[in-house]
DNA sequence: TCTCTTATTGACAAAGATTCTCAATAAGAC
DNA sequence: GTCTTATTGAGAATCTTTGTCAATAAGAGA
């Protein structure tokens, strides 16, 4: 029969208690070394080639938790999939060619004070941010112009 | 035979000749009359309930190519699913709450500034953004307290 | 207006990504 | 250790998005 001793200290109405395993730990740590933004799927494969028997659901289930718990960033790739980045990594946001899909990174210390601040007067915690700019690159620019798709 | 009577003036190296179709309209008029974003499924719903009879990949070439073209900024839902508003739609951003989803509309003029100055100091032209913030809101926020699950 | 070329379309298949299901496993509390 | 149950992995099931292709119809030119 079940116990029933939760006014204890920490779960009743919310969500179950999380637990710590290697699993997570391990997304977590692969999501750190990864340069910029990952995939699921892409995080799986390194996990796997490095030896782990992870469940690829898993990946996809620890990052959604991850994302979430505002420590991952998420970004939706042109090739339609979610690629993540964990939030510590030396933040900054891109400036990406719709076209060829050149990315530059922009860094702007007040913008990230400003999306704080927004945050923090709403009453929001927590907070993070995903800010993209997106645009043709010089090199689309005239390659276009040039073969008479111009305006 | 083909006719090779390309030096005229409209094409060549670059994409062939665009047309204008009732498909194309009906995307674009229905991507107008949506209030915020919507995925290229519900904006086929909404047509199809509107008598037309257009398909489900043409919406999703037509919402492709309006974004492509600057015409419409697109943004990654929690479920998976690319979502699109019209450009010129009240241009406005979004503080959403990670938990319960609630969101507020962020209004800020000196961004968008930036933004289109970030991008046009680069050489990009045609400039757009996704700009959103994340967080969680003061009911979630005390919602987890109360329940235990703080920090 | 009539023709001709070919961009576009719609229905369906195919590919992918993400989620669900469920029995087996293993944190974490006692 | 023992017990409860959150978590996991494998595979099925969903769902979104893309590709295929014959049929259709813009748009330029006659
Ligand atoms: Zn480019
Ligand atoms: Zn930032
Ligand atoms: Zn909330
Ligand atoms: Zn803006």
């Amino acid at each position: 029969m079940k116990k029933i001793e939760a006014a204890n200290a920490a779960e009743m109405p919310g969500q179950p208690a999380k637990r710590n395993t290697p699993q997570k730990a391990a997304v977590k740590h692969a999501l750190g070394e990864a340069t910029g933004f990952v995939s699921a799927q892409q995080l799986h494969q390194t996990l796997k080639k490095h030896g782990s028997t992870i469940g690829l659901a898993t990946v996809y289930r620890t990052l959604a938790d991850l994302a979430q718990a505002g420590e991952a960033d998420s970004l939706q790739s042109k090739d339609s999939e979610v690629l993540y980045r964990a939030c510590t990594t030396s933040h900054h946001h891109h400036l990406i060619c719709r076209e060829c899909g050149l990315t530059l990174e922009i860094e702007a210390e007040n913008l990230e004070k400003w999306a704080d601040k927004v945050a923090t007067e709403h009453g929001f915690v927590q907070p993070s941010h995903n800010i993209d700019i997106f645009g043709f690159c010089a090199a689309c620019q005239s390659a276009k112009t040039e073969s008479g798709v111009a305006k």
